[in-house]
DNA sequence: AATGAATGAGTCTTCATTCAT
DNA sequence: GATGAATGAAGACTCATTCAT
């Protein structure tokens, strides 16, 4: 599917409005007016809100395959090595696409069947997909444990993330860092959270010493 | 504030219906027939539908700390015996209460201010006192390491227990589950959580050997 | 009918209210809490909220006969001092019942029939069989004109009386006299209008020089 | 604001259901009806119902100012003329448009501030500002009286044509005049009132002779 | 291809009143 | 006599979508 100007226009602004108010929190009015285009305009292009939404999902999801695919075959790195990008890589996936986040995180939750289940569960398989490979990759090497359940280190890498970023209002008031200014914290959490998980893994992962 | 048996009629069902159709995707009129209740009578006792979602939190959120106080004062067990209690207890609240932390799960990501987010606040609080609670008598001990950082911690705990529980129909299909009954599945997952769980605690909190 | 206490407390506070918001825009929920009663205790006082506003003009129109009456048959004023006197009268009883007469106002213009109806024009045929009978006391004194329309005339009497008192927050703005207390307004106003009027009538009833 | 012609049909309906039910007695329903018009179109066009109210005010207050104006400025008429022109003006005014003024005359009692207020003060900013400026062409000619007040005169201007027009209802039945035909009535009464008028006026105005 | 105008269905909430106690 | 709890009906308004142009 080709987006045009226009369609990411509105993929964008209805991403925003999801992301504050909640797909149904949001009218198709809110989203024509921040998007700037005629309010018809929409299930012309669209077809109906919830094919807007599956839009965003597959819009959001093209990009990360080939990314994640490339720096996973970089031969000049370890696995462990790897791991450790690939986390970077997710902490600033869910930093610069918060918006898209938070409607993700909000939909996969009511979405059990049908198009937007599917175009979410696409975009989980890709991962699921990635990480197997890379953990089998370590595996190979005897560089990782034998016995690692990737589903369950993938909900703890995924759940955290997610959990953190979707919350960081409530975690912001939990650690009384009201006084930060929304850049500092920022770049403050996405540090700690870069060494934490960093830890984390090396912990899951490796055999440590 | 006192529940009747009405309004917990009431909270529950708007608890099932929040849970599968979202806030916003839940008409009054629906909870009421759920309920079997008079349409008027949710607006009669609970003023408006935001305040019944505001009392959801409210009623679910009584319980846990004296459970969990209790539990934590328990003389008899080490620290790290009491944490694996703790991620058991909790695994069971989300798996018991499967509709009520979706609910939570969603609403928490976009009320960062107003009566839902001080509730949701006010819940959070108490898991978070408790916790630290614990990690910091492991901590005396010197049983538990002494650089955690708490929050991050149980942002692990609660990400990975929430995500898995919220979109553990995506789980089940990318790990070709769908041949198990739901019962099976969730004791399966329940066993396989609570041990991977541990693993992963036992190592961020303790000196491994 | 008699009204005891607890009547008047409602019937007193169901005027302001209903001089303010109108009688559609005053729940009984309203009228109950501003009368510190119980809600369920107007139906079953006045059995209805129509019922209510009719008690409201019969509370109200009790008392006026009696006291013009008495005014009217005083001998030692002459036909002039004596409606001097009763542009006084009505003066005062605008300013002091202003809330009354605000529902009134108000209620007169869609009540043509039915029990409110009936209850506005009893009030309305006192005033005008008292103010006969005073005009026709000054004709047989040859002291007032013999072609007066009584009916006209009560109607510039009530009508700018009404008007003034009714829009008298227009009056204020149109006369710049925003600066003055409501106090110090009301004072200059009263004065200022029976002047007026007296002149007026003056013009109307008698043979001037 | 320009006015279409369905626009006009709903203001109209509007009118007439405000004026026998008054504003809060008429539902948006009944007025959809009443126009034959699609319920969803009264807040397309107006937005809300009290937007309405403030469009009726400021669709028949547009007329008024240009008409009133052109005869003032007429210079073949005498002061005292054009004020009995006035006055025949504003009584076919009442007259042709009892709806209007019924809806206005109960509204101005309640609104004290807000838009709707606002839509009416400048109604009668402009009726003060036309009459002011006839009074005092009249003073400069020598004809009218020089200590005249204007806005109390004008409460008896709109007062008494008000109060009859609004209430006659009750005018025909204190005159016991209810065997006459609406129309026989109306064209007595306007008759009436003008030569009524005329008389009070000129004495108010005038240097009686 | 693009849109202004329009709409049927549905939203939450409030209402005056009733009735068992 | 007095009332807390309850309710059927109605309120104003918003929605996603359509369709003639």
């Amino acid at each position: 599917m080709e987006y045009n100007e226009k369609h990411i226009k509105i993929i964008e602004a209805a991403e925003k409005l999801f992301s504050d108010n909640g797909f149904n929190g949001t009218s198709v009015r809110d989203i024509a007016e921040a998007a700037d285009v005629n309010l018809a305009m929409i299930s012309y292009y669209f077809g109906s809100k919830d094919n807007l939404l599956v839009a965003i999902f597959k819009y959001r999801g093209e990009n990360t395959r080939q990314l994640v695919s490339e720096m996973i075959e970089n031969k000049e790195l370890s696995p462990l090595e790897k791991f450790y990008t690939l986390i970077d890589f997710y902490i600033d996936k869910f930093q610069n696409q918060q918006c898209f986040h938070r409607v993700m995180a909000r939909e996969q939750i009511i979405h059990t069947h049908g198009p937007v289940a599917t175009a979410i569960l696409s975009v989980k398989k890709t991962n699921m997909e990635l990480i197997k490979q890379l953990v089998q990759e370590g595996q190979r090497k005897k560089q990782f444990k034998k016995e690692i359940d990737i589903s369950l280190m993938m909900n703890t890498l995924f759940g955290t993330v997610n959990h953190l970023y979707t919350t960081k209002h409530y975690y912001k008031e939990l650690n009384n860092l009201q006084s930060l200014s929304d850049e500092q914290f920022e770049k403050q959490l996405r540090k700690k959270l870069s060494v934490y998980l960093k830890t984390l893994f090396k912990a899951i992962l490796t055999y440590e010493d």
